[in-house]
DNA sequence: GGCATTGAGTTCACCGAGTCAACATAAGGG
DNA sequence: CCCTTATGTTGACTCGGTGAACTCAATGCC
């Protein structure tokens, strides 16, 4: 790299500035890159030439009055991207190019009780398969993101204690799963990914400070700050549901009392149920609810009241424009998210619950996890493509 | 300001890289400057030269072995910066020079029920003594700091509706007070400014992820995010006073049921102990919990208690390093930090509680809120002064 | 006192990079 | 066929950073 404040280093800025301008605004041409940066459309001129033959962009002639111009637009990006995302009862893995697209993917159940090894290899064995099935190497997955449903410690780089998967606790998943795939792994909470996904794609879009809301098998929390993702200072920030709501409630599985999630878990939920339902899945409640039976409906009203109280606190304290309700409880669109808006209206200060937009997440449940995966593989592809262009031009 | 990109901007930002780098280290000789900003000897003669005869830095002689280098340190910004923090029955008015050191200040009483212009006129009556008597001119005032003990919405500008002062509600604060200063007014509220002290002067320095939490005549909160303060996307965040602890609690006067502050707040410490204590004020509980007072230290312990029940919450959200307790009720130290220790350990997840470090600020609670407002004007001078600094050098 | 030594800052020739202006280019219109 | 229109390229110029040579001011040694 280049000594900070040289000429050099302004070169390679610049080289970035335009590059960065094509990636945010698609095809333009060499004036409008000009017009945008603000640079001189020699120097953009220049700064093309050099990228054109580094392969970083491709030139395509486009029609016009005049002489044609040539539209600058991104190479591709080579390789693949990989999701491996855990649920609590599954797993799904995806593979990608880039973007939102799918190039395949695959869901398969794991036992309630596996072992971290287990789940591990089964994901790897997974996106080798998808990879070998798509026509590819395996050493065409250039990153993997892989999404557990716990809190993860990114100092020590082992999964939390609290989290839904027992088998899970205290292992590296990413060394582990990194050894398996021969690819950089990149791991994180399913709620940070699903936000990222919502950000990157969805309803926390050109979003600065926001809350995405994962209402599924337990709560959990996403956070937008300043556009990104908040991780906290050891990765585990977005705990939401462990939040304590009422100090002398029930007992808790994290050991704590009147948590969140023993009111609104799936546990909370199927419970309250038993009696009448008899045994139900989650998402057996939720179809119920949606198919308008009352005491499925009234129990993901009261969860929604429930995480709206919470959420409230949440509203209070960061001040956000928006918050987004995600997870398998979300399908239920208005039936969940009117109580939920009721409880935040009554419970945080007025003017932040004025100002929030309560919504419900845009990506299917089911994949605005993996989504985020492959977002957050990208984000590490893309650096590496960039850090590439920089050392390939001395 | 030249176009980005070009080879003025980066001779700008070198000029920059300079100023900050003297800034930050203190006085430097030439040789030091470019080994830490990786620049050459020569780059950084010509740029202190120019910084020099712009009368940005001073240069002076220091003695060693060889020819003498020559140390360049920053001119002090020239002007006085000010300090006006409102608390909940008296205004505190400060100036300084810079830094955390203040010149003069002054404290006065308000009446309970005082209306805001009432008390924004009696600020700007003592800034203009405070400048008077200590030989200045009213002009010299570069910026000003306001503190308020509610939450300021940024976007309307107006004082929210559930702090301290009802008195003060809708006001636009910033410009009555601009007008009655005749310069650059800073606001927000004490929360915010107190953490902003301690992050720039106390025990937040350095810190990426912490929270400040003021526990005074009510309950508010200042984050530090990124080492920086964060408000929200109104300005509204950090309040924490109105979480709600428990649904079925007494009534706020935010309307709200069981917020923290119906448990915790002067109000609620100072209706414990009227039938045995009588009317008290809560500066006096907190000098008989210190003189021993079993009654008042009971009191206050269970605040902290309650407190530490809604930080934990906090902590859960925004896994921080650090979490500092200033406000007044900070002068009980351990005996306060104690049980506020103990709750979080219990309510917040292992991880994130394990790692986070609870202590007592280091600023003194009655200067902790003027000190981060002249931190604030503070950063404005250095913004005006840096502004000039690159239009004077064409 | 004279003189080498030492280390800081300055000067200068050089070169890389951005800019302006002129120019080459590639259509469509009259 | 030439003019118009609009883009991209080229070259002379200037600005700014750099390395090497140089100046400078004090110390210490003879």
């Amino acid at each position: 790299m280049p000594a900070p404040g040289s000429q050099a280093s302004l070169r390679e800025m610049n080289r970035l500035r335009v590059l960065d301008t094509v990636r945010e605004h698609g095809a333009l041409t060499q004036v409008e890159i000009a017009g945008v940066t603000g640079l001189s459309a020699a120097t953009v001129s220049n700064v093309v030439k050099e990228l054109d033959s580094a392969g970083a962009v491709i030139l395509s002639p486009s029609i016009r009055n005049g002489r044609r111009a040539v539209r600058v637009s991104l190479a591709a990006s080579t390789g693949l991207i990989g999701a491996v995302v855990f649920g609590d009862r599954d797993v799904r893995v995806v593979i990608g190019t880039g973007g939102k697209e799918i190039v395949a993917q695959k869901r398969m159940p794991l036992p309630a009780d596996h072992a971290a090894d287990e789940g591990i290899d089964r994901g790897a064995r997974l996106i080798h398969e998808l990879i070998a099935h798509s026509g590819h190497m395996p050493s065409d997955v250039r990153a993997v993101g892989v999404g557990l449903p716990a809190p993860i410690d990114t100092v020590t780089g082992l999964v939390g204690s609290n989290g839904i998967l027992p088998g899970w606790r205290g292992v590296d998943v990413r060394a582990v799963m990194q050894e398996a795939l021969g690819t950089q792994v990149l791991l994180d909470n399913t709620a940070n990914l699903a936000a990222l996904g919502e950000a990157k794609f969805g309803a926390l879009q050109g979003v600065s400070t926001g809350v995405f809301i994962k209402a599924s098998y337990g709560v959990g929390a996403g956070l937008i700050l300043g556009g990104e993702v908040f991780r906290g200072s050891a990765g585990t920030a977005g705990e939401i549901g462990h939040v304590t709501i009422d100090e002398n409630g029930p007992v808790c599985r994290c050991g704590n009392r009147g948590c969140l999630d023993t009111f609104v878990g799936a546990q909370a939920v199927l419970t309250a149920l038993r009696a009448t339902h008899g045994s139900l899945t989650l998402r057996d409640v939720i179809s119920r609810a949606l198919d308008g039976d009352a005491g499925c409906r009234r129990v993901l009203e009261d969860s929604g009241r429930h995480v709206g109280v919470a959420v409230a606190g949440v509203v209070n304290l960061l001040n956000p424009e928006v918050v987004v309700l995600g997870g398998q409880v979300s399908r239920l669109g208005e039936i969940v998210l009117q109580p939920m808006r009721e409880a935040i209206e009554r419970c945080a200060i007025p003017s932040a619950a004025a100002t929030v937009d309560v919504r419900v997440g845009v990506l299917d449940p089911d994949v605005a996890d993996a989504v985020g995966a492959l977002a957050l593989a990208d984000q590490v592809r893309e650096d590496a493509d960039r850090a590439a262009l920089l050392v390939g031009q001395p």
